[in-house]
DNA sequence: CGGGCGCTCTCCCTTTTGGGAGATGTCACG
DNA sequence: CGTGACATCTCCCAAAAGGGAGAGCGCCCG
């Protein structure tokens, strides 16, 4: 019976920091016959290495998590395991990162306000080989496809102009010209849509492009 | 026997917008004999109308969510029923948030990512009518209580610059000179210690005096 | 009723930001 | 090997933000 079971059930890997929610999910899990949570991570090092040795059916990650982040143990574990599925359940934290983590190999992208009828079908879903990205998260992504993203170094430039940095102190940490930095800037503006260099901070904020 | 079961155990309400999150709470409960839960709300409305039915010996509040904020629910609460034992568990929001929720008259301030045992003291702490806030935030409320707190035209002067509004824009909007805005400009930096207004405005998000 | 705080306003001056228009070097990808 | 994307740099100019100092007005609290 035990065999049967196995090759019946949804094996699930929960991986969260916060052992309530986890405790929430177990809770629901436990109620469908057939589904079996068999591991849970408190951060990414720990669901990559439970990953590994339990190769679950599905997993349902967070992304805000000390230690590693959501997106770097997903895209860990798909490089290992392609055919790997994996959920991200999660508190909304804009379109970038939504898009990162679908990027990165992500199947679904749930919020954790959703009731359980949502996630048990979720799981079902994407155990079958299928995508899950509710609508309002999927519009909020195709809002800005046709968007420039931001470079690496727009990035890093905003970054230091979060923390209230003048183009001039920012130039000098970068070690490059401040007529660069301008550059940068006269390129981040229209790209954010923003009107100056605040409402380009809260956007990238908003987007999940910068934290916190 | 229900009777002395009713005499005995600390009646609990639960609130928050995250079904998975109360069906997790739900569960931590269950376990215990001394605690029962008597109701769940998603909002703070749906929080102040259980309260007023079942008066609850203590109430686990989120402070995000939809409809009416949890700081408002607890104002509203601890108007009608000064004696109520309110614990916020929430997401880390910032100091102000924290401070906000205990001036409103909640006896302590839980994060989410707390385990269940802290869970439980806290709770049987508050009821037993002591306060109890866990010594990181205790530290960060009081690392600012020194502080001059911004005004509520101050706020609203923020508010609009972290929108990307030019001070002649928030001018006009406010029906005030732009002199004058720049003067609230002047009275916001020093206050949050900013070194200009998208520094203001990281630091008012950080700590939870403007929201996303 | 007097003082303090919050909100308002003004003047002046310096620094910073943002917009426009080019130009060069490098690296990767097809 | 070309073409494009990225990062870098320069020059110019107008607009906005920030810092300092002073002052009037209304309202609430002691």
């Amino acid at each position: 019976m035990t065999l049967s079971r196995q090759s019946e059930s949804i094996r699930i890997l929960t991986v969260d920091d916060h052992q309530l929610l986890r405790e929430g999910i177990a809770a629901v899990l436990e109620s469908q016959s057939d589904m079996v949570l068999v591991a849970q991570a408190t951060n990414g090092h720990e669901a990559v290495e439970a990953f590994r040795r339990l190769r679950p059916d599905v997993t349902l990650m967070d992304l805000r998590m000390p230690d590693m982040s959501g997106i770097e143990a997903i895209t860990t574990i798909r490089a290992e395991f392609p055919e790997a599925r994996i959920v991200v359940l999660t508190t909304y934290a804009g379109d970038a990162q939504a898009a990162a983590a679908l990027k990165a190999g992500a199947s679904g992208y749930l919020l954790k306000n959703l009731v359980r009828k949502e996630l048990l079908e979720t799981i079902r879903a994407v155990h079958s080989g299928k995508r899950r990205v509710p609508p309002e998260i999927a519009t909020e992504i195709a809002e800005h496809v046709a968007d420039d993203e931001l470079t690496a170094r727009e990035i890093e430039v905003l970054r230091r102009v979060a923390a209230g940095k003048s183009n001039k102190l920012i130039a000098a940490e970068l070690d490059i010209s401040e007529g660069t930095v301008k550059t940068h800037m006269k390129s981040i503006l229209p790209k954010l849509a923003a009107a100056d260099r605040t409402h380009a901070v809260t956007i990238a904020l908003k987007r999940g492009i910068l934290d916190l």
